[in-house]
DNA sequence: CCCCTCTAGTAAAGCGGTTTAGTACAGCGC
DNA sequence: GCGCTGTACTAAACCGCTTTACTAGAGGGG
């Protein structure tokens, strides 16, 4: 009287059938009749059976898990709220269909590819998400190279047959020029991302084109880092430049937030001598003083949709890309008129 | 000319032995010779051949995988630092023994549960991590009842044979207290996290004797949820209630961070009219106005002795408890004297 | 020279599923 | 009665490793 889990040939046993009815039986295949499939199942929650998911893995040749390979620096990987709510929606997705998420989170950027190859090596998953896309990502190839399934957050610059899914940065950055520009702002600066990456391009982008469309000359663009103290000296190089601009559009909360401490340390008011803008609507934002105006994006939903896309594409249906709603301006006190 | 991935035959065939050679070798076990051993390792580097994971984790019934299951809140899920700080301490670990992280992010504290059933059921990982430990948790005698190994952070409350990492969290507290207490505040209040967290417990114990260890009246304590919005309002009671603390101590930076704003609005000064301390010294708490007095926690340290401590334990190795350095207090401009 | 031990290696049996090839039988048309 | 088709099911191969049981041969002791 072992008490070690039951296999398949226990099940099959205890049903009077063979292990293969069990297997048909329980991948709702045909070949059993209701009789037996109900006599197999039967037994099978008799004895408390569910498939070994090592077993199917090997034999099917199938991961049934996704991975997510997240490169930050060190002082950001904590900062950062897109990562915890995006995997929240992947994983709300994955539960209900048994299937399990794989992470790895490197401080190194050199590691991220190696990250990469050792998920397709060992075989751990049947796809991945890939994030924070950048200028010619070397992953889209490498990917494509090893054959591993991917599904990409926003469109590459290099053309891939992996799908994207959609979400616009960009009409979030236009809406918040928009604003400004309508509350009589006209030397309105922009704090960007670091280069390389496709969202902090996109939306220095986005920030250009709208100053465009409002006939405002070109705002002056500090090159931030997405981090406080990247946010803090970038706001300073701004603030006390020859051109203090009267408000300025972050590429993120985190560089936004730690501008209102810049302010208040030159004696700028904001909003009064100062209007401020953030993007990702981070739980703090709505409750600093004065409350971050800013750029809300379904994280989320955006993990919801994209672990359905590439399990949509690990299933060998063809995935096609998907558009969700554009993020929107959020607006709060950090900006008025000038 | 198939171009699959080579598997141990292929090797064993180039390197003129037997399969069970070519796993000795692999695993470097005795029974092969030297001689033997260079030529079935170099034939495996010509093939490019690495054993397939999923083949070794049915043959030894191990997943070479650890667990994790994070319970959050959807508004906290993004806003708290220390898991993705945690993960990346985790992950230096696993990355250089070829193991794996599972992560579960679950936002319905009853999926929680299931989730470490869905781990353990489908023998997902050999070990899971036990973080955010509450009172009497019911996770203790679910993992000791299903077997799986877990370690936890911090000691529990009710007695189980898992080891912990402990990183003593009261001993930051007990510095800000008596920090405050040396620049000559009495009346200092507390926000503690939410009821059945142990380290919201501790930390508000660590409170209290501090007070009573500086022969201070003990202070007001207030209950907060370690969100922003949950700080904001404990905030509020504090300061317009009848005996207005001059100083605050809180449970994490987010929540000192929105009390920086509720002074703000009404009109009371910080540091000058009111101290405030956080936890966690997020990014953002040195880059506030003022900065933020706060206890830092080494997260990423923990995650890898945590890990290691895992790792020791499925080995079969009795793992013991393990004492880090404790969390110490950054001294910044939201303190000082009344 | 014989027996024993030790080393280096092989063959084959797992691990627990899936899948393919094959079988037994029923039903049907003629 | 015979061949044909379709259904329900079984036996066995297979996925790619690990591990056990066994063997051949070398070396040593007496």
């Amino acid at each position: 009287m072992s008490n070690r889990r039951p296999t398949i040939a226990d099940v099959a046993r205890h049903a009077g059938v063979s292990k293969g009815a069990v297997s048909f039986a329980l991948n709702g295949r045909s070949g059993v009749s209701d009789e037996t499939r109900r006599r197999i199942l039967d037994a099978a929650a008799r004895l408390g059976w569910s498939p070994s998911h090592r077993a199917r893995a090997l034999s099917t040749s199938r991961a049934f898990a996704l991975g997510l390979v997240v490169a930050r620096d060190p002082e950001l990987v904590g900062a950062d709220p897109f990562f915890p709510t995006f995997i929240a929606g992947v994983e709300k997705v994955l539960a209900e269909r048994d299937q399990a998420l794989v992470l790895q989170v490197v401080t190194n950027p050199a590691a991220e590819e190696a990250g990469y190859l050792r998920l397709a090596r060992e075989g751990r998953v049947d796809g991945v998400f890939l994030v924070d896309l950048r200028r010619a990502d070397p992953r889209i190839a490498l990917l494509e190279e090893i054959g591993l399934p991917a599904v990409t957050l926003n469109r590459p610059d290099v053309p891939t047959r992996f799908p994207a899914v959609i979400l616009d940065d960009r009409c979030g950055i236009t809406a918040a020029v928009r604003h400004l520009a309508g509350l009589g702002h006209t030397a309105i600066a922009h704090v960007c991302g670091p280069e390389p990456y496709l969202h902090a391009i996109a939306r220095r982008e986005a920030f250009a084109d709208a100053m465009t469309e409002a006939r405002l000359p070109a705002g002056q663009v500090e090159q931030g880092d997405f981090t406080a103290a990247g946010g803090r000296a970038a706001t300073h190089r701004l603030l006390t430049g020859p051109d203090r601009p009267t408000a300025i559009v972050y590429a993120n909360d985190l560089m936004a937030l730690s501008a209102i401490a810049v302010a208040a340390e030159l004696g700028i008011r904001v909003p009064d001598d100062l209007s401020i803008t953030g993007f990702d609507d981070t739980d703090l934002a709505g409750y600093v003083h004065p409350a971050l105006t800013t750029v809300r994006a379904d994280a989320r939903g955006w993990g919801e949709v994209a672990a359905q896309t590439l399990l949509a594409l690990i299933d060998g249906q063809r995935a096609a890309d998907t558009t969700l709603p554009p993020a929107e301006l959020i607006l709060r006190r950090s900006t008025s008129a000038p």
